[in-house]
DNA sequence: CCTACCGATCGGTAGG
DNA sequence: CCTACCGATCGGTAGG
């Protein structure tokens, strides 16, 4: 039998674990406190406790819901038929999208999940190397394929997943450019390079 | 770090800023302990303080030899005598040389610099800013020279610097590619692109 | 470089 | 959702 919350509990659920996000962002994990989350949601530290199991919750919460949202975008680009460059486009476009659209999970998820404890710790790598290898399979495809250089495929993976990475400097960019032409700069630099 | 110390050469100072480099990356700052990094010295916690002023010292000590490092090459780069392309080339191969032999100290400043308070947190800060504008003139000139593709200058830098910026992925590689082989893959594909 | 110990703060629980 | 409070652990100090 499913658990039957009230609509009032979901709610307040999703209030922490978004604040949560937030104050993980900004701080860490380690550095935030249930005091301080409590505080910023407007209860008392106890009663967090009502509408969650605990800080490590929070944290594992967050971390496969990013892990997952990018397993199933790998599921539909692997099964796109289409060029290898255009698969690899649609990555990065994701990327961008996520990085953009729900930066707070996607920053938290890439660079607070050392802090989660096993089994959550290794299912969790288990996830980020499967994807990275599924990533490198594509370009190395490519390369087989004569449409990418002859250059290194675990290098290649490795520069476009931390290009893409959450950092602060992203929101100043969107304010200045859109997110489209966010996504085509990215697209534009990465595959085609610099070089004119 | 050998058990059996040759006498001086290497104050325990320096001892201990080498390990506590070496958990800060591991664990990050905030999970450190001064009796887990006294463990690992080999004496107790209380010791520490004969040799050191505190924990904070420690991660400010690593973050400004580590920006102090990028501003100096900075400097050079911003005197050579050459043209952009290059200019942006030798920035490329000094952040994969840096992360290569210095990864510890690189991705604690990298990634822990926030667990500073002022006034050194303003200062990082403003070294970070004024490196990241310096590097996007850079690139703004190879634009206005026709050296570079008309993209946007922020977002390029960002590329580059997250994509070059210190992961645990990066020791794996090392060790199947040279550091050579790795700084020239580098500056292929984010300057020539991944396009054959 | 040690033993002994401090005040502060942590995540979390009991009980209403 | 609160007050009251727990044991654990923290960074750091006193004094030898």
């Amino acid at each position: 039998m499913a658990k039957i919350k009230t609509p009032d509990q979901t709610s307040k659920r999703e209030i922490i674990h978004a604040i949560a996000a937030e104050l993980f962002r900004e701080k860490g994990f380690r550095a935030t406190s249930m005091r301080e989350l409590a505080a910023k949601v407007g209860i008392e530290a106890a009663s967090l406790y009502n509408h969650i199991e605990g800080k490590n919750e929070l944290l594992i919460s967050i971390c496969f819901k990013v892990a997952n949202n990018f397993t199933q975008k790998m599921n539909e680009v692997e099964s796109m038929d289409s060029d290898i460059i255009s698969k690899i486009e649609a990555l990065i476009r994701y990327h961008v999208y996520e990085n953009v659209y729900n930066y707070k999970d996607v920053y938290v998820s890439d660079r607070e999940w050392r802090n989660m404890e096993d089994p959550e710790l290794s299912k969790y790598r288990e996830m980020r190397r499967s994807y990275r290898k599924r990533f490198t399979s594509i370009v190395e495809k490519g390369i087989s394929r004569g449409e990418i250089k002859k250059i290194d495929a675990n290098t290649a993976v490795m520069i476009f997943l931390n290009a893409i990475a959450a950092v602060d400097q992203w929101q100043r960019i969107v304010n200045k450019v859109s997110s489209e032409e966010l996504e085509n700069n990215m697209v534009t630099i990465l595959i085609d390079g610099l070089r004119k």
